[in-house]
DNA sequence: TTATACATATCAATCGTTCGATATGAATAA
DNA sequence: TTATTCATATCGAACGATTGATATGTATAA
């Protein structure tokens, strides 16, 4: 054999698969155009790969679990503060280059499992496990008395869920050196979910 | 025959063109497709356009268009109330086929735009439109005393934004007869937002 | 006639895929 | 050690299919 670790040499296409995505769009990821951004020939693609599709999910496959593994990463305990969703949430947002790459691909990608089946169901699948996970933390946090208990847990996580989707939405579609500023706004909303007793409403 | 209406014409192939990529996709979007779609020869789609990329565009606005007017439907007065607020933005919705489709457009040229600068600019503007004409409202109801103010309108404006975007984002991927119920969790988010004298809290 | 509406035929370009040729290096046998 | 074997890795030309575009034709109505 040769020194050519497999499993890594895929991730290499399918990074550079994503790269072209993000830049350029789905519709400009040919044979061709990747081999020129991998600095290989069409040949090495078909035999890492079965086909195009299979590497588009590849590349797909990439951007989610960067996003993943971003946000995993900034949940740092298991003991939820309300003092750590404003970083956690943050932590997914593209608000820097790298997770810009990310989320363009994504973005891609939901749209593409609009008429493809198979990736609206993983796609499905892990919103489902998200947002159960995000559940657990906001009742945890309500039973601790962190996190005002009179608003329904799933109301909270519904709205988060659908909100941090919105915004990444709208960041990749403004200029980078704007996106800090515009994503302000969640810090003066997670004030609002303080319980009462130590309530501090901010006004503007 | 000359009694064919040119714009009507144009706007039934942008319409044939918007079905084809609401259900398959925008690279199902291709000549001969979306003759068959519409039921003539690829001769009437050089006839009334130079291109297809003018196509696209063309069921793109159609798209818009009708989310816009479907909207400007549910705005009745220009005396808002923070009751209209809920019946506006599900108005605004995908909660039936027809919306569905076209949101399932909006978001193919959303995705489009992320790498066609010159559709990311007309996104831009139109979002900017929409912005400017919440934040109105807003400030009007708090105003008015029926918006509690001691929350930023920016805050809401921007919240509400991201929101609308979210939900329609995940609505689309729900099957619709869970729509509905999935949507409900905003009555309960617009209570939040009565004047603090009259907030009446929802409990779990 | 002249202009319009649409159909048909055909174009060059580009697509994903296939495939034989070649290069590389680990394993085996001497 | 050295020679041989062979799976792996890469290359790039070539294939048929499909793409958007267009040129040409016919029918209809003004």
């Amino acid at each position: 054999m040769r020194k050519v670790d497999h499993d890594s040499r895929r991730q290499e296409v399918a990074e550079a698969a994503a790269r072209l995505i993000g830049r350029e769009g789905l519709e400009a990821l040919t044979t061709r155009a990747l081999a020129k951004e991998l600095g290989c020939s069409i040949g090495v693609l078909s035999h890492y790969f079965n086909s195009k599709e299979e590497i588009v999910i590849a590349a797909f496959q990439w951007a989610d679990q960067r996003i993943d593994a971003r946000m995993q990463e900034a949940i740092a305990g298991n003991d939820p503060h309300l003092d750590d969703f404003f970083p956690v949430i943050k932590a997914g947002l593209p608000l820097n280059e790298e997770s810009d790459l990310e989320w363009r691909v994504r973005l891609n990608l939901h749209t593409f499992a609009l008429t493809h089946g198979e990736s609206l169901k993983t796609v499905r699948e892990k919103d489902g496990q998200f947002r159960s996970l995000m559940l657990g933390m906001i009742e945890d946090m309500q039973r601790k008395g962190r996190l005002r208990d009179d608003i329904d847990a799933q109301i909270v996580t519904d709205t988060a869920f659908d909100l941090v989707i919105g915004m990444a939405q709208n960041l990749v579609k403004t200029p980078m050196e704007e996106r800090e500023a515009r994503s302000e706004y969640l810090f003066g909303l997670i004030e609002l979910l303080r319980p009462l007793s130590s309530n501090v409403a901010k006004s503007a």
